[in-house]
DNA sequence: ACATACTTTAGAATAATTATAAAGTAGTTA
DNA sequence: TAACTACTTTATAATTATTCTAAAGTATGT
């Protein structure tokens, strides 16, 4: 039997909406995920070691890629990809973009960059969306 | 002992200035990358694929991976990648930008995309590139 | 409390990529 | 050209990220 507290409903919003029902395992993803001011980038891989670190039952490789998914194809969270074939998640769902920096991810406002001139979906198509990166390198 | 042509020079040329000797191997995936018009992306298991299915003699995978990465790491190529955790290869090195429709690449010239406004790079760093992806579906 | 459908989990399976080390080849030098 | 050495190729094993599987556990409606 659960004691309920209104911080947790956000969570478990979160999940149901994605079609989740929310276990344990979900509703501890999902705080540790949405419980925080600043966006917050990650791989599953990240995500799995940082939170199993500090329990002492293991929430398993499988619930944690299921959780992620679903709560991406919820809408979420957003996915995307650097070079290195793993995928990354954002926390922060409003479009915008990165900077990458050696691996590192900064989020750049979606009012920060502003397009002058962009091209016409190929016939057919429609523009889901514009997704800029900025790779950086070190001055001088 | 080798006939060499002016055509292959090209090839021999961007294994050398890749530090790669120019192998029988090596050559024949370097025309087979750059002896066209059009810009070609592919990830190195289509690149295997399609090239050894002609062959009787295969190329090994790890000489594909060594090849495409010298290439790469010499800037002959242009790597990038999708929400699928493999790397896709562009013959096309020149600043440019790409539609990403259904796993399907399409190259967008760097003219077709300006920017009105962006942001400057974090103290210490310096802008190396800017690249836009823009996401199509379908119409209605 | 029951039943049932959904979950969790460990471990196997898969896919993309990288590492290994033995056999082969290019480039240099005598 | 013969010989040498360093670089290559290759098959295969190893690794990494991810997905699948099926048995045991749990949420939810009645």
């Amino acid at each position: 039997m659960h004691k309920m507290n209104s911080k947790n409903k956000t969570f478990i919003d979160k999940l149901r909406s994605s079609g989740l029902r929310p276990t344990n395992q979900r509703v501890e993803i999902s705080k540790f995920l949405f419980n925080r001011k600043k966006t917050f980038h990650f791989t599953v891989e990240e995500l799995k070691n940082s939170m199993n670190l500090k329990r002492s039952k293991k929430i398993s490789t499988a619930t944690f890629y299921n959780t992620v998914h679903a709560l991406k194809s919820a809408g979420h969270l957003k996915e995307f990809s650097l070079e290195n074939n793993t995928s990354y998640y954002d926390t922060n769902i409003k479009s915008h973009h990165h900077f990458f920096d050696n691996g590192k991810v900064i989020d750049i406002k979606s009012d920060k960059i502003t397009f002058h001139k962009l091209p016409d979906a190929p016939k057919g198509k429609k523009i889901k969306n514009v997704e800029v990166v900025i790779r950086l390198e070190n001055n001088n």
